[in-house]
RNA sequence: GCCAGCGUGGCGGAAUUGGUAGACGCGUCAGACUCAAAAUCUGAUGGGGUUCGCUCCGUGUCGGUUCGAGUCCGACCGCUGGUACCA
């Protein structure tokens, strides 16, 4: 009978799906364990050969834990609020819920089609009130204790498309969608306060295993720096100007000041400033070009003085001139900062456009070339009592000299911002706060949640950016839960980042209506004991959602302070053509039509054949056909089981070899090798005249994870009437692994010269014995001394002569 | 610019602590089967030389350490990802 996937695969998963075979238990006596898979965007044209990439990996941990005895939960759902779908509603005249359903369903069914093990039972769907109501729950939590807050923010706005737009949806300064000139517009927006959990979600790090990669980019995201904030006094007014440095020795250099075009104190000294046009017209420069074009674009330093302010160093009693320019941006420490010319290349630049002071404080560098900025070690000068002082030293004494003259204080700085947490869009979780005359903002109460979307026939765009939701009266009105009178419900949306920050929680108790999860059940399956998904989620989903988790555990919701315990992220499918794939280049491969063509186990077995988990790999249809051939193969082999056969040494230790590379390649992650260990003993067994069942048995139980369908067949076809879904996974004897005989190599000066066939043990005397008499030994040491020989046991033996 | 990762045949990629470079797969070539083709099977396949025994060269480039370097060290070149006037 020849191999048929078409004719197997759907037997085989209306066999799992049906009895539910991938269910997992809420406690057991097995020990559990928890992979988890980043969930999916729903999209309209289905799944991406990049999904079953990121998928096959924890599938077959998952089906092999499975054969090890554990409890497994494998769950999977949908993150499917967001603009692609609001987008084609809006174009179709089709309600979003429709949209989603739907896609759900083809997303359902081409996940089933490819055989992974997920517990379809435990699906979430973000978009649904049972879910996003406790979305919205975990937000009215984190709005008490204050760390949901409103405040005025520039936004990138597209009037063209009155539309509120990302920075990825505005790079350039286009829009994305009409290519108009993008404005910044200023709006009242929510934020979430993550700034505060910076240092826990640093510290939390050292529990997560991973690529050392990924935390650095974590870290990175975060960007810790220690340093002082120094205060300036202003000479002219009753103002003062804190700045933030890691480089508070350096205070003697600093010649001048720069603040933000937004830094309030303009507004705040505007009667002793006298040139005050000058600066108000920089300012709507400055407004104009995005934040992209702000850093980006700007090379050569642009800036105004103030005319009519002036700072005291603290320290040089100097009076040093303030400007206001762009390259200071006001989100960032104070959003003024100290210059010091001599060793930092902005203020460098600045400084001799408008022929400021330079005051070299670190020798080593000539500054009248350049900014010196080899400073992390060096020596102070020009500095006054800190003088001839290492850098590190003079850190520490300065700080102690502005702490105790009252002019600073050590400081410690942050990259990460808070969490611009709202959309102005129709297809999100409402926030479900209410904007009432008397009381203020206040929360929905949680009796009241959720608060669902408006059922509306069309959704449209507002005018003015505000939310869809905003033109709705019947959403929009309502009365004040604490007064009771007439209120307005807030009409903006949550980011599509908030669904995705606690969803993994959710799957431990998917259908509870009391609360987010269980508390007995979390503290059963936390944490996620492997988390696998894209790399370009490793700094913003991943640190969301640990901000989320660390908040739940202190309000006492969650019981692990962390919810992964081990991350890994698997690199880009390519097109076969080497680029990125995309529908413009028309370079996109469909896994459903590999599926049809080869089979799933085919696909399953190429994709993870097809490279290193970790890195970017091209897609080639021609290593799908092979995959497929060794299916074809490892299909034929079962013709050669003869019940009453039994396998030679030789087999007996690659069996045993094979089983152990599997195992130690599956688990780091190195799935390409383990697939060519099954090809090669494919390969070896295909060439003996028969192969004992249990041989093939214990064959099959390592094909199993990868290719489910064949294997269950096969297994089948044998007469055992156990699937293979929950047999036992094969172990090795280590006795077994050492073959009896060994190559090994002679070497010439290093040069491979001969090879021996020696007994296992072969002791280092015999070895050296036998390499002097090796003949072909001899042509190369002929008439020259010997000079030292290197033996290493079991593999070569080094000649030295000259 | 900075941070991280990576440079190995025609291609995707393998190579525990430094110890036979190129596993496995693709492609190509030759042969078997066939009227023929496909599929399948067998063999060859890094480059140069060769009396077919072998031999020299070869892991981005240059240098170093070592009996021995794809692997370690230094400098450089190139590619990919992240990030960005971060004070």
């Amino acid at each position: 009978m020849k191999y048929n996937p078409n004719a197997i695969e759907q037997k085989w998963q209306k066999y799992w799906y049906d009895n539910q075979l991938f269910n997992a238990t809420d406690f057991s006596e097995k020990p559990k364990y928890y992979s988890l898979v980043e969930f999916p965007y729903p999209s309209g044209s289905g799944m991406h050969v990049g999904h079953i990439r990121a998928y096959t990996s924890l599938e077959i941990i998952s089906r092999k834990r499975r054969m090890e005895g554990y409890n497994v939960l494998f769950p999977i759902g949908f993150d499917a609020f967001g603009l692609p779908t609001e987008n084609y509603a809006m174009k179709q005249k089709v309600h979003p819920r429709k949209v989603t359903d739907d896609n759900i369903d083809v997303f359902t069914d081409q996940l089933k089609r490819a055989g992974f093990s997920f517990d379809y039972d435990r699906v979430v769907d973000t978009t649904d009130p049972n879910y996003f109501k406790w979305t919205q729950w975990i937000f009215i939590q984190l709005f008490k204790k204050n760390l949901a807050y409103r405040n005025k923010t520039l936004v990138n706005f597209c009037p063209s498309c009155k539309v509120v737009l990302s920075n990825e949806e505005s790079q350039g300064g286009k829009c994305d969608r009409c290519g108009e000139s993008v404005i910044q517009k200023e709006k009242d927006v929510w934020f979430l306060k993550i700034t505060e959990y910076a240092d826990r979600l640093l510290e939390g790090l050292d529990y997560l295993e991973t690529l050392p990669r990924i935390k650095r980019e974590q870290e990175n995201w975060i960007g810790k720096s220690v340093g002082a904030e120094i205060t300036f006094n202003i000479n002219e007014v009753d103002e003062k100007l804190s700045v933030f440095t890691t480089r508070p020795d350096t205070l003697f250099g600093a010649t001048f000041m720069v603040i933000a075009p937004e830094h309030p104190l303009l507004e705040a000294s505007k009667d002793k400033i006298q040139n005050m046009d000058a600066l108000k017209a920089y300012q709507q420069e400055a407004q104009t070009k995005s934040e992209f074009e702000r850093t980006e674009l700007v090379k050569e330093k642009t800036g105004v003085k103030i005319e009519g302010l002036s700072a005291k160093n603290p320290v040089t009693k100097e009076d040093i001139p303030i400007f206001v320019a762009d390259y200071v941006m006001m989100g960032y420490g104070t959003g003024a900062i100290m210059a010091v010319p001599a060793h930092d290349e902005r203020d460098y630049d600045f400084a001799k456009k408008y022929d400021l002071t330079i005051r070299e404080v670190i020798k080593g560098g000539d500054i009248e070339q350049a900014a010196y900025t080899d400073t992390e070690s060096g020596t102070l000068l020009n500095s006054d009592f800190i003088n001839d002082m290492e850098v590190t030293e003079a850190i520490e004494t300065m700080i102690k000299y502005l702490v105790d003259n009252k002019l600073g204080e050590k400081a410690v700085n942050f990259k990460m911002k808070d969490w611009a947490f709202n959309r102005q869009r129709y297809w999100g979780e409402p926030i479900p706060i209410v904007h009432c005359k008397q009381c203020g903002m206040v929360p929905v109460p949680e009796s009241d949640l959720p608060v669902t979307l408006p059922d509306v026939k069309n959704v449209e765009p507002t005018e003015d950016g505000e939310s869809p939701l905003a033109g709705i009266d019947a959403f929009v009105e309502t009365t004040c839960p604490v007064c009771g009178e007439a209120a307005r419900r807030e009409t903006d949306t949550m980011p599509q980042w908030a669904g995705s920050s606690w969803y993994f929680l959710r799957y431990t108790d998917p259908h509870n209506d009391e609360e987010l999860a269980n508390y007995h059940k979390l503290k059963y399956w936390l944490p996620v004991d492997w988390y696998n998904g894209g790399m370009e989620h490793v700094s913003r989903h991943v640190i969301y959602s640990r901000f989320w988790h660390q908040f739940l555990y202190d309000i006492g919701v969650v019981p692990t302070k962390e919810p992964y315990k081990k991350r890994s992220a698997q690199g880009l499918i390519l097109g076969p053509d080497g680029d990125k794939m995309s529908k413009s280049k028309g370079n996109v491969v469909d896994p459903m039509e590999t599926i049809e063509q080869y089979g799933a186990d085919t696909l399953r077995v190429y994709i993870l054949f097809i490279g290193d988990y970790e890195q970017a790999t091209p897609w080639s249809e021609n290593g799908v056909k092979g995959a497929r051939r060794f299916l074809d193969k490892a299909w034929r082999l079962h013709e050669k089981v003869d019940a009453s056969y039994t396998d030679d040494k030789a087999m007996i230790t690659l069996l045993h070899q094979t089983i152990k590379g599997v195992n130690e390649d599956v688990e780091s992650t190195k799935f390409n090798t383990a697939i060519s260990k099954l090809m090669s003993f494919v390969n070896d067994a295909l060439k003996k005249p028969a192969i004992s069942k249990s041989t093939f048995e214990t064959f099959l139980k390592l094909l199993n994870p990868f290719a489910p369908h064949m294997a269950e067949e096969l297994n089948m076809m044998l007469g055992n009437e156990k699937p293979l879904v929950y047999a036992e996974y094969p172990t090795y004897d280590e006795s077994l692994i050492v073959e009896d005989m060994m190559t090994i190599v002679i070497q010439v000066n290093g040069k491979v010269r001969d090879k021996l066939e020696v007994p296992k043990d072969t002791d280092k005397e015999t070895l050296e014995a036998l390499a002097k008499k090796s003949e072909r030994v001899a042509q190369f040491t002929d008439g020259k001394t010997i000079r030292k020989i290197i033996v290493v046991p079991a593999k070569l033996v080094n000649i030295v002569a000259n």
